[in-house]
DNA sequence: ACAAGGAAGTAACGCGCGTTATTAAAGCGC
DNA sequence: GCGCTTTAATAACGCGCGTTACTTCCTTGT
């Protein structure tokens, strides 16, 4: 018969143990401020709890002290890449401030969201990281108001909500600026959708660049497409195949996987990287950016800096403190490898 | 000023609301066997809560009940998309029980794996499941002791604990198999470091498959290596640059990026996939599979499907039942795509 | 008319802990 | 010796809830 009752060790327990109270345990557990307590009682108490093999419970700690230590963080999807750097990050720095993240993904599904909200609330979260896999708009269950809430790698339509995103434009003119530096002119842009905020913004990167080095953006060397191998590679072969001076000895794209797309369109034209035409990717897909060969030049998003921040500004509104700023944005640091 | 202690809705609240006891309120709750609660009443608790807008606090539940509700995910590395993968399992399938999941990243820090585990224990996490980014043998901290543990992707030395594994033997017959099946009979298995399970395994599934072709295994194919694209292109070179006769005319490689690599070598021979030479990997990573061109055929570690049968074995040690089996092995499906 | 039994509901305890108010002892100046 | 402060420690309450034991009221059958 296996014990039901996981009869485990508690303050009591230690406070018999060593002849004491259970109030001056508990006052030495959290040293109390004011409390004075001798070191020789202390010492007792600390070998007790070592003898005992006691654990505080957590979970009765937060009823009491009215404080449950939980930060929620919601992601779409958590098989990509992205949204184990967000949890990397935002668990760091909870974790140094003794708070503990309540991970959730809604795959996409609103009915998921919704029900992991609902538990997030009933374990009495004390804020919440909605994080998204691509930049772009969300609205949030309105359930979502009773809890300070921070939005990573989305804003909401409104501009209520405080937000932390990539700054696109830094990364569009950084990877145009590199490809600038390294004395290429005609620099074709395999753009993302169009319509979405990531393409928008590195576009206004790209042509500030251009223009910063005296060159008049040229529309017809930005191809706009979709984020696939294929749609680039489609996209590569049109800007690759044009006549000799007017073809881009340099391709920036709108993400790592484009690369790969752009790479073999090159390479099955005999033509060599970063000799002939050089790239910048965007996203640093680490499988694919560190294995490509040559391996890929590209631009890092910084998820995991996202998350600490997205933790840090929670904090601040947990605490009752007013947010400085209210959309944050962050640098998307390049990465040199060896693709220009 | 912020009210810093969210006074929020309690039972009492709903029950003075609804004019019964707070012990009623419980009950239609959890609608509790043996409780007669009429319609009429059940109705207006049901109405009280609505209106109050009143959330069970899962922590006092949990005190009371002396069921805490969560189990612990300790993972290596949250980034890669293993974890990721084994996230997914496990909490769809901890959700539909009514539990949550408590997930640490370690980050292969021995300290951080101690921390976790204690963080867990303080939350009095009902079960434990440990997941490695490869398949290995480990040695977990000895406080794992204290609660049911299940190891997944990896197996202790000792061989106490439960574990769940990929099914390696099984993954290289069936890689080897496909090849087999599309006529090829010289099969070139750029594999693993020899010294790991994984490469262990596969090579005794791929020996397998072709004595059971009838075909003697010919060690000057089987070429050891490390995970990296580079690696196995430099593997696949050797293979390829043999006389004609003696050339493989079919790669079977450790995981994707290896397999990135030898399309490289492939490609630059003018050689065409999958016409003149197949290629198998191993891993499904997305990110690359998906997006090589041709689209990679390979096997998929079952990490989702680990993640729910960890859950499942968790909930049943929980329960105090008893395990059937001690060391669970799941299967490697294999994915078409377009590289055989 | 009355006991028996069920239906409907509640008081009260405890889960493990933080915290406040209070007590008991010890030190100190005079 | 007496008041007074400081030191050391504790009793007791409450956090929000599950649960047991108990009470009250309303049916039935005879």
């Amino acid at each position: 018969m296996a014990t039901n009752k996981t009869h485990r060790v508690t303050m009591s327990d230690v406070a018999r143990h060593a002849g004491v109270s259970r109030t001056t345990v508990s006052f030495v557990l959290n040293d109390k401020p004011g409390a004075a307590i001798p070191d020789e009682t202390r010492r007792r108490i600390l070998e007790a709890i070592d003898e005992l093999g006691y654990r505080p419970n957590a979970g009765a700690r937060a009823l009491a002290a009215n404080r449950s230590g939980w930060f929620g963080l919601i992601t779409e999807i958590v098989t990509g890449p992205f949204a184990g750097e967000v949890i990397t990050g935002a668990q760091s720095r909870a974790w140094g401030d003794r708070r503990f993240l309540l991970i959730a993904a809604s795959e996409g599904d609103p009915a998921q969201e919704a029900a992991a909200l609902d538990q997030m609330l009933e374990h009495r979260v004390e804020g919440l990281l909605y994080a998204t896999t691509w930049h772009r708009a969300v609205t949030l269950p309105k359930a979502a108001r009773e809890v300070p809430t921070v939005l990573v790698n989305c804003y909401d339509a409104e501009g209520e909500l405080p937000c932390i995103l990539p700054d696109e434009v830094s990364g569009g003119y950084k990877a145009t600026r590199r490809l600038l530096d390294a004395g290429h002119t005609r620099i074709g842009f395999i753009n993302l959708d169009p319509a979405i905020p990531a393409a928008i913004g590195r576009r206004e990167g790209y042509e500030r660049a251009l223009r910063e080095a005296g060159i008049t953006p040229d529309p017809a060397l930005v191809i706009p497409g979709w984020a696939t191998a294929d749609s680039a590679y489609t996209a590569a072969c049109e800007l690759l195949d044009r006549p000799a001076g007017d073809r881009p000895t340099a391709l920036f794209c709108g993400n790592d996987r484009m690369a790969m797309g752009a790479y073999d369109a090159i390479k099955e034209r005999g033509l060599r990287i970063p000799h002939d035409v050089a790239v910048v990717g965007f996203d640093n897909q680490e499988l694919i950016a560190a294995y490509l060969r040559p391996k890929l030049t590209t631009l890092a998003l910084p998820f995991e800096a996202m998350g600490t921040k997205g933790v840090d500004m929670l904090a601040a509104l947990a605490a009752g403190q007013p947010l400085d700023t209210h959309r944050v944005t962050i640098d998307c640091p390049l990465l040199e490898r060896s693709s220009v």
